[in-house]
DNA sequence: TTTATTTACTTAACCGATTAAGTAATAATC
DNA sequence: GATTATTACTTAATCGGTTAAGTAAATAAA
């Protein structure tokens, strides 16, 4: 079954080809009685255009990439949605690509990109990344916007949320509720976010005169395995802390379940909060206490901002960055 | 900065545009130093192909569509890891399209789809999706391969667990457990994977003497209050179940918030079993027992199988539909 | 030495659309 | 009635690649 293109709409009405795309395109240059013979052929072949031709010919595809760490979490698969949800509804269509967290992928997705596949890069960088010249060669050729994860040295639209009040809040929060030995997980400290969260977390400290503490940074990887073993060694240490602050919110089960195993109660014997966009937060054992990022928001104003910069000739994205704040939500987590 | 093509390569080195194309792929015609001349100046200029211009003459895009109803669920976000597993290392691109479970969308997006787009699509149909024609005129295009919830009506590859044994399994864990009285909470009766598991929760009600029950069945819908609303009002009832095999896995929320609510505990008051692919469910109020679905491993699989069809001449993709089964986790939820 | 073959290219057509520029026929204006 | 404008098209170029067919020069075979 052959496709329907304008060159068999056009031999079939006795048209040439030029005519049947402004007919289709409702151009005044066509009759009225030309257009109605154009646009009922089309309906009954059931013709779709094509989207390569006219995109080579525009030099636009009306398609974006997501370039996200991980969807199988749930503040980039909300974030993912905010995005899609305007794509649709601006008539853009979203490629995917996942880094899982590998420098190496994330060069080798951006090299792709350049080939003009997509006119605009919305993008959450690994954890990984601490060189920047694969994202500033694309950055020179298609607008690119970043949420969350963001690249500092990359001169953009930033979407972000409030880290440092954040890591101070939480960690102040902790704080209130009595507690003296206070753990901050984190991962990669090249990344923007954890080094804001952890800056607001040593603030909070310091504001609270606890500035000579024991170092309780403990660096996460991003493997299941290796961080319940962390933190098995964490619960189990002399010095336990009282309180933890997870800037990564994937350490919620390992937690939980070092918490589980070594029958260690919370919120009696330790306080948890976690940076967590999960449903399940309420009702986990006990409830926890969030950080909760406005992920779908982010994602949606990340989406909204590169479409303005695709659609309107003068718009600096340079000049639109944000930052949309996060929740504490308490829970039992941090007792009552 | 102009982009690099192959006309401008071929200028600088005083070739024809087609030399330049025959060297980059490495055609017997060129000689190899004219190769290494045209494969040096590509590398200093950055050149990377535009891969529509290739796409229109080939007519193939090596862009596969994933159509999903949601990403913000663990089930499709972890299939949707393993479709992209399989698209980047075969060197395919994943455009993703959001159904978010209504018809008109995903009408809307199959329609956009018979344009040329993408070479594949692999599907997990919406809800709401009860007439075939759409999906019917797409795959008379292009292959289509199902996941999860398939379209029976179509003859393709579908990739599905064991949904009936599960349903039954579920059920007759409950009843194993000492449940008199149990109820299914469940989604759309179109949907096949719904069917097989209330089938299965049938079989088990049966087998277990209990054909003559009162009907137990609920239909949750894609809202988050009417489904609280509805677990409300199924937990306050007079003859309120002791039981619940819950199809769908947003329901835990709504049944575990409920219960908190009407101070009905679990496993004593009433037992859950959940198809559920969360993360969180071993660290629930109480653990939660779940029918876990083989999520990366179907998504996976149904890459696989799109990727056959499209690099094999002859491969039947209606020969290949795969059953991968689940997993019942036995927690706290249901009892010791 | 003549013909055939191989090498290393070039020319031109094509994929499916869009659009600038050209044109013939009709209508409007002077 | 001659000139201009408008209408409703067509022709041809273009986007950036790929490839079938053509070609000139060098090499091999007869």
């Amino acid at each position: 079954m052959a496709n329907v293109t304008i060159k068999i709409l056009a031999e079939q009405l006795n048209l040439s080809t030029a005519a049947v795309s402004k007919a289709l395109r409702d151009s005044h240059e066509i009759s009225p009685l030309t257009k109605q013979r154009v646009l009922d052929l089309a309906a009954s072949l059931n013709y779709v255009p094509h989207p390569y031709a006219g995109s080579l010919r525009e030099r636009k595809s009306k398609t974006i990439a997501v370039v996200l760490p991980e969807v199988a979490d749930s503040f980039f698969s909300l974030a993912l949605n905010g995005i899609e949800e305007v794509a649709i509804e601006k008539g853009y269509h979203a490629l995917i690509y996942l880094t899982h967290e590998s420098f190496e992928r994330e060069q080798a997705i951006l090299k792709d990109l350049e080939s003009g596949r997509v006119d605009g890069v919305i993008m959450s960088v690994s954890m990984k990344t601490n060189t920047f010249e694969h994202i500033k060669r694309l950055q020179q050729r298609i607008p690119m916007v970043f949420f969350d994860r963001v690249c500092e040295e990359i001169d953009t639209a930033k979407i972000t949320t409030n880290d440092y009040e954040c890591g101070y809040t939480a960690t102040q929060h902790l704080i209130d509720r009595g507690c003296k030995k206070i753990a901050l997980l984190s991962v990669s400290d090249s990344l923007s976010i954890s080094s804001q969260r952890m800056k607001g977390y040593q603030q909070a400290l310091l504001d609270n005169g606890r500035a000579d503490d024991a170092p309780r940074i403990v660096a996460c990887s991003d493997d299941e395995a290796t961080n319940y073993a962390l933190m098995m060694e964490l619960l189990r240490s002399e010095d336990r802390p009282d309180g933890i602050v997870a800037t990564v919110s994937k350490m919620t089960t390992e937690i939980y379940l070092a918490c589980m195993e070594l029958k260690i109660n919370i919120p009696e014997d330790i306080k948890v909060v976690c940076f967590s966009n999960d449903a399940s937060a309420p009702i986990l054992n006990p409830a926890l206490t969030t950080i909760t990022q406005p992920a779908f928001e982010m994602g949606k104003l990340a989406a909204t901002l590169m479409f303005k910069a695709l659609q309107k000739k003068y718009f600096l994205l340079s000049d639109q960055s944000a930052v949309i704040p996060s929740e504490l939500r308490i829970r039992s987590s941090t007792g009552h």
